[in-house]
DNA sequence: ATCTGATCTTTACGATGTAAAGATAGGGAG
DNA sequence: CTCCCTATCTTTACATCGTAAAGATCAGAT
């Protein structure tokens, strides 16, 4: 009972009680304690909060659900709040983008651990980008299909370095090379955005369906797993290197 | 209450003129001028003015600048004009989609004309591809980077569908082997797949000037186009071929 | 010539991003 | 302890957007 979840965001005087900042629990449990110390005027930890409540949001809604109003809403805050952690609506993407980042680099980070053989080390990387883009579609969309991000921002600038960097040294630890910081051969850098190219075009045409077309006229029962492990392994029948 | 009265939005242009209501209170605000050479009632070919003026605000403002409000400005009608033509943003989209998919085409079909060397003629597509996203980055943007497409359109689901075709029947050239229309072996898919992913990652990256880091790590001069060669031409040092 | 349907305009409404001003604490300085 | 300052959050306001609905205008069929 105590239906609390009033959807119109005027005349919500009587505040929604939130304290619910602890580790992620991700799980919306409103208890509406009718006693006077919850429904603080200031929430304590409402940048966090709002970038959870930001992830909810495009999970649940999708890109073109995430507003700053939406947010405020799921925070149980009015919508101006955001603004004042924000500044704007690209501050608050491009934090959330930052979240992103962080999530995706632990993943990969992990990934190539339980890989034995060179092969399985070589597509353990690949696999686990795939994996986190479906897993998190929209997380990925607002990382790499967002105009609408300002890199200048410190968080999202770091995260989306130590992205690249991670790429960067996995590659060349395939080719047994040292990456320099500050300067790259040719082949260098058309290994790094032949493997970078290769992943992340995969990946937003499988997001966008556009593999569907494909994976439909394979054999009966193919995944787009095994189609990535296929585009990565399988012999190259035409005439220049890897086209 | 504070009623807001939009009226900069109407009258960039001196329409036709408007004939006093019996209801109204007929303000003579409206001049009353050569009613019949100058910009008549109907349009005559609104749709494909519309569908020019898009393309014009998109190059000069951007993906984001590109709302139906903003092309009925830019073609000199009403705001509610293109609703008509489109049913609603998405149709215009979808429409707007559509013609950068035949433009698309048109230079992908025209681009290996010049090639003599089989280098030369594997080399020309993805260059094309590359060059055509660099011309027109926010008809790119909008072919392949936008959620908000329905491709239950024919128009563009014919277009999209062609492009598909004619990557198919190239690598089905370079391999040569002949690409069926309902069934595909899982080494045709990752070739297939392989390109596509290859070329469309590249050119998203390079729009959301994510290869910049290493372009400008590269050798004093090198161009993307260059680097998009030796991407496809490099020896691999790699361990699983292509990775 | 009148009527009908297609084309375009007006008007209206809810939603959004953002700016500005007001309300409310929390935490020092005196 | 009291007072005030500042960050935090709410209210209010406004321009713009997409979209729906109704009115105005015109081209052609009957």
């Amino acid at each position: 009972m105590a239906k609390t979840d009033t959807k119109s965001e005027t005349a919500r005087r009587p505040r929604a009680p939130r304290r619910a900042t602890s580790t992620a629990a991700s799980r919306p449990s409103r208890r509406a304690a009718s006693a006077k110390s919850e429904t603080p005027y200031h929430h304590g930890a409402l940048r966090e909060a709002l970038l959870q409540a930001a992830e909810r949001v495009l999970e649940r809604e999708g890109l073109s659900g995430l507003t700053l109003r939406a947010v405020a809403r799921e925070a149980g805050v009015s919508h101006a709040a955001p603004t004042h952690h924000f500044g704007d609506l690209t501050g608050l993407l491009s934090e959330l983008a930052a979240v992103g980042f962080r999530q995706f680099n632990a993943a990969m980070a992990s990934s190539s651990d339980a890989a034995s053989t060179p092969l399985e080390r070589a597509l353990a990387r690949p696999k686990a980008y795939v994996a986190y883009a479906q897993a998190h579609p929209g997380m990925y969309g607002i990382m790499f299909r967002t105009e609408r991000l300002d890199y200048s921002r410190p968080a999202l600038h770091e995260a989306a370095e130590a992205s690249f960097a991670g790429l960067a040294n996995a590659i060349g630890a395939m080719r047994q090379e040292q990456i320099s910081e500050d300067a790259l051969t040719l082949n260098q850098g058309a290994a790094i955005a032949r493997a970078w190219s290769m992943v992340h075009g995969f990946t937003t045409l499988l997001l966008d369906g556009r593999l569907a077309d494909i994976l439909g006229r394979l054999p009966e029962g193919t995944t787009a797993e095994r189609l990535l492990e296929a585009m990565l392994t399988a012999p190259i029948a035409g005439k220049p290197s890897g086209v």
